[in-house]
DNA sequence: ATTGTCATACGAAATTAGTCGTATATTCGG
DNA sequence: CCGAATATACGACTAATTTCGTATGACAAT
């Protein structure tokens, strides 16, 4: 028996996660930096929750050298799918078509992207 | 000067909210009873969520009866339109287009909701 | 009137997220 | 070698969220 893992990042996490995500490898001072210029908080904040991620299981380490290097330990695609399932469920009744909708409705997308999601739709009327 | 208004419900006060969106007017009892279907949580846990959102001002209540009758005060689209941007921002990276590839991933809409898409689609090539 | 049921109010414990101070170790420039 | 800079570890504080126990009042049926 296998037990599901269940993603559930805060929100402090993301953004971390995010990071980690461009920048493939990275130091809690690269991420910190990088977070220091949407918001303020101290080093020792950063290194503390990338720590507690690391003891989740979010992110992986490299603690060979003295300065840690610090990776995703999470696919993006998986945590996008899953968390925007939860948002589906939670706020759009279930109904992804709806969430769709209003994003699309938010959106700004340059004509190549509206000839992407054109190209997904196409596929999607044709089954 | 106006301030203004974050709208940023908890994780449990959104299943309340969904529920009083359905339902239009509830008593504390009806939405426990619903909420009882998917969590397991006691009534007066839920009587207490619903006196917080009210002090919040994320509902209204007639108290005037002994049973009091709530209400949503906050507009649903507006609420999923700002939890939608909340999503984008700190999932991907801030590109609506992203989000709306992978939800049309994620979707099983009928024929007449992907035509719903494809004209919304139209309108925004049109700009 | 008494008793059982069901309502609200409210205090407070338990959890979780986010924050940071401080201790301690390593490294590097001089 | 010494001190400044920089790294991790870790405990502890705060704030917000969620939970529930208990008090108390209203009402209905006997």
């Amino acid at each position: 028996m296998s037990t599901l893992k269940v993603i559930k990042p805060t929100e402090s996490e993301l953004e971390i996660l995010q990071i980690l995500w461009t920048k493939g490898l990275a130091t809690v001072r690269e991420v910190h930096e990088e977070l220091s210029k949407t918001k303020d908080a101290g080093y020792t904040t950063t290194l503390k929750l990338m720590q507690i991620m690391n003891e989740k299981g979010l992110v992986k380490r490299d603690d060979s050298m003295r300065t840690h290097v610090y990776q995703s330990a999470v696919n993006k695609e998986r945590t996008q799918k899953h968390l925007l399932n939860k948002m589906i469920d939670s706020l759009f009744g279930g109904s992804s078509t709806q969430l769709v909708i209003q994003a699309l409705g938010e959106t700004n997308a340059s004509p190549e992207e509206l000839e992407k999601i054109q190209a997904l739709l196409n596929d999607l009327k044709k089954q």
